[in-house]
DNA sequence: CTTACTTTGTGAATGATTTCACAAAGTACG
DNA sequence: CGTACTTTGTGAAATCATTCACAAAGTAAG
């Protein structure tokens, strides 16, 4: 649900761009594949935003929707694991637009990591971690180490008082409670999308 | 549901290669943070592949799903926008592991691409997209190239015959309804997981 | 001000997914 | 063979998510 959110305030974006004031929950809907009272049952939970027979104004709503997923404020993220997947991450812009800023990265072998990316984020050894982000605010790790050793950093960076981890390695760090994690997994996707491409007829079962 | 077996899948393999030979749907369970009965449903979808009182064959179990997922098949892979991501995922070997076979690369600058990737996997100029798959049959295309020209490369992919495509760009592509397509967002991720974050900061408070 | 129209916000209905709970079917072993 | 366990497969119940449908609240225009 929080990840529609998410597609609304993109989209709103968008529409602002395009210097669109005025927008209906079924435009929003049409143009993200979704049913229209969805979007006005998603928005309901945190308040009134609308008005009935007009809309909504993109921009009002807009800043309604960046104050309810707090990007309206600065998330601090570091990366742990400079790799090809971390590079690439290093160099993506769309993390860095909307209040996500990214400190450091870490790495067993910083020098070449560091010769990989065209980033002007610094790149330090993970021996490092611990006294580099002492005492700093660190809302987000990006986890992109190989599989061998996501558990053993997963356990430091919590120890050192990371919130939240994304993690790309292909499988489930333990956490205590309080830690959020969020897992982005290609090979499952392209598994599931080889399914349904053999399999259209029982494709239903989803 | 898809994306469940594709988990068993890769833990029964991890399973088969620490020797273990014998497994509980509990055990299944645990390992993946799920609900027993659930593994069970989800089997029982395809088949009756367990013992009452024994568990399952972790070999069997791993023939039995690969074979419900179909990567005990070749599935032909090609990748559209060999930029940061591209080149990352171009040299990821999670990719061709288990029946994944990445035939070509394609960019509209094919020469500093090459120069990027360590992997031998040809990348050609996005202008002989039809030339060189014509005749092949593509399973897959992996979607990796700036969000401006996302919907005109996926409008060339379908009508070259490609059957699904995995995207990476941050924005819903139209396709015919024969087609599959799966999204990857990693920055719906990011600000979801900022979203609990903040929550959980704000409940500590109350 | 009034009438015709639009679109919101939201209970109620429907649909999908997950979990419970237990009979049935096996194992292990004396 | 029989008794004590274990674990599956699966209806039924519970939970969670989506869609329907409509009164209420607005706009627009004469
Ligand atoms: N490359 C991809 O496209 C891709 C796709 C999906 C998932 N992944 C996953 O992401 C992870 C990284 O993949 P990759 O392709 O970038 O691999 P990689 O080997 O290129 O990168 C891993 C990096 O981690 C560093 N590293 C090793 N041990 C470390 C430690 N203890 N602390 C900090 N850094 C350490 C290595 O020096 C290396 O730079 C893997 O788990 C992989 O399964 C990668
Ligand atoms: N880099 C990341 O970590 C990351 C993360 C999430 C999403 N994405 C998305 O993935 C896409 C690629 O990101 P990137 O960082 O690799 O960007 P990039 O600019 O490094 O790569 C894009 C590549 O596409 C090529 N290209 C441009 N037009 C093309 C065309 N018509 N046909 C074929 N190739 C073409 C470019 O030459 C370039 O090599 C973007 O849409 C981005 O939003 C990237």
């Amino acid at each position: 649900m929080i990840k529609r959110l998410s597609l609304y305030s993109r989209i709103l974006q968008s529409f602002e761009f395009q210097g669109i004031e005025k927008i209906s929950s079924a435009e929003v809907a049409r143009r993200l594949g979704l049913n229209s009272a969805q979007v006005r049952k998603d928005l309901a939970c945190f308040g009134q935003f609308g008005i009935p027979g007009f809309g909504y104004h993109v921009n009002d709503l807009r800043k309604q929707v960046r104050g309810i997923l707090k990007t309206d404020r600065e998330m601090r993220v570091i990366l742990v694991g400079v790799g090809n997947l971390g590079t690439a991450l290093l160099s993506y812009r769309g993390f860095l637009k909307q209040g996500f800023t990214m400190l450091f990265g870490f790495d067993v072998n910083p020098r070449s990591a560091e010769g990989r990316t065209r980033s002007n984020v610094p790149i330090y050894d993970i021996r490092d971690l611990e006294s580099k982000i002492e005492g700093q605010r660190i809302d987000i790790a990006v986890l992109a180490v190989p599989v061998e050793v996501a558990q053993e950093v997963t356990n430091r960076l919590v120890k050192c008082g990371v919130l939240a981890i994304l993690n790309f390695v292909p499988m489930r760090i333990e956490v205590p409670a309080h830690i959020q994690v969020r897992y982005v997994d290609f090979s499952l996707e392209l598994e599931s999308l080889a399914y349904y491409v053999q399999d259209r007829e029982k494709a239903k079962r989803e």
